[in-house]
DNA sequence: AGTATTTCTTAACTAAAGTCAAGGAGTTAT
DNA sequence: ATAACTCCTTGACTTTAGTTAAGAAATACT
């Protein structure tokens, strides 16, 4: 399990057994229940988390409606935004599987990068690309309709149509859940 | 106009005179004339912006139409996702208006970093920060329908809306040039 | 100044999403 | 086992966006 964890450093920088046992030694691995909260709107939360198995989402109350705008799953990482601006949270994190998570505060965190300056390396690296990621990801979804956006999904996480509620996988869309079902019963008569 | 750029950097680590002779004698600054292409479809381009002066925009051409998805203006800055994945371009950029920016490519930027590690950790700290505020700004976008998208954007960057085609504030809005049009003529109604 | 081009608006029509309500299927809890 | 929920679908209706086309207004070109 904690390969995962140690497979996604390995992507960004080379890790010793010194570096390894370091970061094991911070005790992060924790096993969290289907339907945990981890961060409530108006927390002021400094935990990061990265997934090694389950699925986990962003989602907004709005109106009194849950609307769910990101889910993350296996080799993930989430600092949500509320860590970096230090200041209160405007959305839930919460477990749509049991889950197993590595938690990391802010402190631990720079206690590492002080130790090993790699991992600030890293972070810049991953950070970089998840920003280039997320900018071509917004675009797509800017320049698709929706019934583009699930076919789009289908193709590149197909898992998660399995894996999470339609109602949940309608917000990550931006429609509403009834004109997800729909969409999905004219993309079925249409291959017919 | 160089204090544009100074202040930027400031606000994420102090800056020395040397440090800022050293940046200036790269020679990053340039006039660029508004219709200008910086960046096209395809290439493989190295070089990053910041804008001191004027409006870039990022657009696709998508079934022979442009889609606009972005725009930055003073104190923007801007590296392609084509940079960070060492691929080729999804996107073109190009000036919206006259523009005074700095570009700059990978091998200087990893020069002063060398020389000023400092660099590395305003990089960090910027790119993490703008990930935080996209992803906000990505939910929002999902969370509302074009009006409220419109009516958001009125508040936060009213200076967009008079400097910026409409047609091109449509893509940025993920909506067609007609249907922006009849939304605002929609909203002066309802004010009457 | 006058022409060409780009940009914006309007209209009529089509298609799809939002809304509201009802009901069924599946799951969870006791 | 039954009741209580949650989740998904369907239908009828409203609203809004997409499409196509035309023309007006503003800008750029020489």
């Amino acid at each position: 399990m904690q390969d995962i964890l140690f497979d996604f450093i390995s992507k960004y920088i080379s890790i010793t057994e010194d570096e390894k046992n370091a970061i094991l030694s911070l005790d992060l691995f924790r096993s969290v229940k289907k339907g945990t909260i981890l961060l409530k709107e108006g927390q002021k939360s400094l935990n990061s988390y990265f997934v090694l198995k389950g699925c986990i989402r962003i989602y907004y109350i709005i109106d009194g409606e849950e609307k769910t705008t990101a889910f993350y799953t296996e080799m993930d990482a989430l600092t949500p935004a509320c860590v970096i601006n230090k200041a209160a949270s405007e959305y839930f994190i919460s477990c749509v599987e049991d889950c197993i998570l590595t938690v990391s505060n802010v402190d631990m965190e720079e206690e590492i990068n002080t130790k090993f300056p790699k991992f600030d390396i890293m972070c810049r690296k991953f950070s970089e690309e998840l920003l280039a990621k997320q900018q071509i990801n917004f675009d797509e979804f800017k320049t698709s309709s929706p019934e583009q956006r699930y076919l789009n999904l289908l193709q590149k996480r197909p898992d998660l149509i399995q894996r999470v509620p339609q109602h949940q996988l309608a917000g990550f869309l931006g429609i509403k859940p009834e004109s997800l079902s729909r969409l999905r019963a004219r993309i079925l008569e249409k291959k017919s």
